[in-house]
DNA sequence: CGCCGGCTCCCCCGCGCGGGGGAGCTGTGC
DNA sequence: GCACAGCTCCCCCGCGCGGGGGAGCCGGCG
């Protein structure tokens, strides 16, 4: 092969085009196509068939944990990296489950970004040091590593209430963003407290951010 | 003057990347330092002598709010352009203070970063539009209160019940905790929903964390 | 085919929460 | 001396929230 082909999903354009300078700079690597937000990633890989896309985990739409399930599901070739602000162990475990071939941390330098790039491109799986440094020094402080498991059985639905409670709506304004009614979103909001064991909005919130599931 | 000399202080290399691909890009601006921490600003400055300081907020060691502050003692004439994921007021007011002359959003476009760039280099201030809108939807909802105030005038008492808020605790346990009155509680509880513009606990807690006056 | 999980919507019920008042007590500052 | 801010506690009131059930629809799976 002559070029790796990247694709980048990032909310925000300063690391859209921070990534497409350092990636542009390296004579082996090109960038094919970008997008703003994981609900375009589908469209994005069909029009452009990247090898590697670069992914945001937190984006305002669809996250990139659900964007890369929806590529693997699809069967695509293309590898996945995900990019993250920081290395909590909610987001790896994630992101791996979905189908995810490695890690880099948006503190990392433009060498170590590139290098990831050349890695997964090569088919191997890329955990970067200092993300997989952080997860165990978590791992360690989590009392009895409940949270992540609990937040991961969520359904997806139960996922994208638990998002929007974790930006202070209220239940009629979770329906109106989802298109569903109240009663629906109740009961999503009973689920969630009941999986992970709290009691009510406030609790839930805060385990979504302790945990990382939301980033503050 | 020929060009706009832009200093960049941000922790994360590839928002300086972004940044300045995107400042290198315009025939007008030149990118003519950067720092990874509030810390080097004061050096940064004196050897560059820039025309605007691009700066982020949160930093590692030095932040973004005290570095500003820092430069303004210092008499420097480099005006500065704070850098926020989030526009909560919080860091609105206390950079003001600091002496900062406009904000940008992380999630703005490149072309409104060098729009603000040149904003403030001609000496006018720029408090970008998705900032100002988002604090004025804030305070409306507060009755009366003239001035962004939020998180820094609270009471010290009213911290102590935010932070418990910020895990998850009722009103009954907050008072337990505190050795107070459940009515005590209520009323610290209804001036901090008063006093942040927000309308209930968990969008109070959604505040904390956001604004990293507790930390997940 | 039937079973089951996920999503959707519906009912009733109790209670904690938040909004609107008021009031007494301290310590500080003019 | 007085004014004021902060902490404490009290009242009433409306409503959103959470708990407890049930039900229909769909897709996947054995």
């Amino acid at each position: 092969m002559s070029h790796v082909r990247v694709a980048l999903v990032d909310d925000e354009p300063l690391i859209r085009s921070g990534l497409a300078a350092v990636i542009g700079a390296e004579p082996d690597l090109v960038v094919v196509g970008e997008a703003g937000d994981g609900a375009d990633v589908p469209d994005l890989v069909a029009r452009t068939s990247p090898d590697v896309v670069l992914m945001d985990v937190r984006m305002p739409r669809v996250d990139g944990i659900a964007a890369t399930r929806a590529l693997v599901r699809a069967g695509s070739s293309a590898r996945v990296l995900v990019l993250t602000t920081f290395s909590n162990d909610d987001h790896v475990v994630q992101a791996l489950a979905a189908g995810a071939d490695g890690f880099l941390l948006k503190r990392s330098t433009p060498e170590e970004v590139v290098h990831g790039i050349r890695t997964v491109a090569r088919g191997e799986s890329l955990l970067f040091p200092e993300a997989v440094r952080e997860l165990a020094r978590r791992h360690l402080l989590t009392t009895g590593a409940g949270v992540a498991t609990e937040l991961a059985r969520l359904t997806s639905r139960e996922r994208d209430v638990l998002r929007l409670m974790a930006t202070g709506r209220s239940n009629p304004e979770i329906a109106a963003e989802l298109v569903v009614g109240l009663e629906t979103v109740r009961t999503h909001v009973a689920s969630v407290l009941a999986k992970t064991g709290t009691r009510d909005r406030t609790q839930a919130v805060v385990l979504a951010y302790r945990s990382g599931f939301v980033t503050g």
